[in-house]
DNA sequence: CTGAAAGCGCTTACAG
DNA sequence: CTGAAAGCGCTTACAG
């Protein structure tokens, strides 16, 4: 390469790396490059790491639990804003039991972005290898350069929509998978804190797999005590359609009977009977947060962003 | 690390490859192996591949539409098995504007792994720099050593399905985004081809998007010929909710006026009103064929595996 | 059976 | 402004 365009493999580094401080003339930069595209020369991405100590790879580690529909879009835009500074963002769903350790070893990257808290171990351990972290909370008061979603919120949005409706007997249907107990968690502690602002008794929570079965007997419950629920607030948009499927199974009407409102706006919410009505997140504002705190890790100079905040909106629909 | 264990750098590094052909005493591999766990030694993965010009890195290139959700669970298996042999497993999604080469570059992966057909040149690339790759195809008539679904196989049995019922009159519901239309081009194929076998009409086909407006005009096209349709073959259940949503707003009964069949059975499916007969793929041997598949290619001495058959059924519910 | 040494392909002070 | 040289941390023939 360096022999191909006639000059040293020094002026090469400094050519392809853009490295600023030395004047090379613009003549010498473009014969370079002429080269490197003739040859189609690329530099080694081992050796580089293995000179520099850093590499061009963002690592983000999804959790073990199913992150929603959302998921994929953050990535997107994650990847397409990281490219430009020609980083390349690779994904790795942490289920399995192999240690975290084993994957950044093996990867090297310049940025662990983790989807889910990390072990406080593990994000030392990351740190004290060169590694930025960015980390992941499930709440508003996260650290600066976290990022975070605030799940409370969602459940909050939940029960001021049923309230807006008329109703004062709320639900919460959690969903039956462990995995999300996390999530749920926060998100039914926004309901109670929604209930608690607007003067409602506590929701009445009940565990709904993803089947009629489960479905019917959660309603079964809540119609079954002195003063019957007549909302539920879903953890999502599928645990909701279960709560849709067992109203209907009991012979109740949605809204008239009971209404529901899940969180997601999936593909099947619109098309639902009744169509569901539901929590939409603004993911390009969610998306661009997400990529600036990945960006201000790799830069100290640039300010961690703040929390994009009014990120969720109701979508009414049919079954409220 | 070899002062530590008072062995030298290459004693260390036989013990730690598990490298065969050299007779080096348990003792003294004990000894090496205490001194690596007590000083958290791991080799450094650029050296490493720089070194010996591979990594152990398998990436995996996600095509740029949403692949449905068997992805999750294909990749789940994927890692667990390849991290026996010391593997990891990353994931990309092949959006965005960015050449692939430039990806493979940056992590000097051992195996690509494709789920969507790659370009000729990029295969011919990478497999000039060393790096095995394990391709898909949308059918069952593909190379050994090449992950294939055979698409045709679905729309097949979505036919059957529907004539064992009774049905004569057939549509196809195809998706209105563009990124989905080799597969569905396949699907329809295998529909086509049932009918014939079965002496029906070609289906007529009409594409859906994922909201009502959309299947109520597909509805309308479908019932207004002279022989009306009376079941209807979706792409996938998404698109087969979306149908069920517009015969419901046409005031059409399902399964009694027009039968629906999808294919992927999600969550929503079993909960729709009526309840959705589907397609399910027997994604466990799924799997086990893709990890066949990329082990293979990492082992001359392995037989790349046969595509396993029979890993579609119909679960039939209230929709036909 | 073990050690000294070369070399993978870069980057980056340091001389010129 | 450009070149010769060191060195990142390994693996692997090759001598001993």
């Amino acid at each position: 390469m360096a022999r191909e365009s006639g000059v040293s493999r020094t002026t090469v580094s400094y050519v392809l790396n853009g490295k600023t401080g030395v004047t090379i003339p613009e003549s010498t930069r473009q014969r370079v490059r002429d080269a490197a595209a003739r040859l189609g020369y690329t530099p080694s991405a081992a050796a580089r790491t293995l000179r520099s100590g850093r590499s061009d790879l963002v690592l983000c580690v999804l959790p073990d639990w199913t992150i929603g529909p959302v998921i994929d879009t953050l990535l997107d835009h994650l990847a397409t804003r990281l490219a430009d500074r020609g980083l390349s963002v690779l994904v790795h769903q942490s289920r399995g039991p192999r240690p975290l350790s084993d994957l950044w070893r093996a990867v090297t990257p310049r940025v662990v972005l983790g989807l889910a808290p990390f072990a406080e171990d593990d994000e030392r351990a990351m740190r004290q290898a060169g590694i930025q972290v960015v980390g992941s909370a499930l709440d508003a008061d996260a650290q600066p350069g976290t990022f975070s979603v605030p799940q409370t919120r969602i459940g909050q949005l939940q029960v001021e929509h049923l309230a807006e409706r008329g109703h004062r007997v709320v639900a919460y249907a959690a969903p039956s998978d462990d995995r999300l107990a996390a999530f749920a968690d926060r998100r039914l502690a926004g309901a109670v804190l929604g209930c608690a602002r607007l003067g409602l008794p506590e929701p009445q929570v009940e565990a709904v797999a993803l089947d009629v079965a489960s479905a019917v007997a959660a309603v079964r419950s809540w119609r079954s005590g002195t003063e019957p629920v007549t909302a539920v607030a879903a953890y999502n948009d599928e645990v909701a359609l279960a709560v849709l499927a067992g109203l209907r199974a009991e012979g109740l009407r949605t809204p008239e009977d009971v209404a529901v409102i899940g969180v997601d706006d999936i593909p099947a919410a619109r098309l639902a009977a009744p169509a569901l009505t539901t929590i939409w997140q603004a993911i390009d504002a969610q998306a661009r947060y997400l990529a600036d705190a990945v960006l201000a890790a790799l830069d100290d100079t640039v300010e961690p962003p703040a929390q994009p905040d009014d990120v969720f909106h109701v979508i009414a629909r049919d079954s409220t």
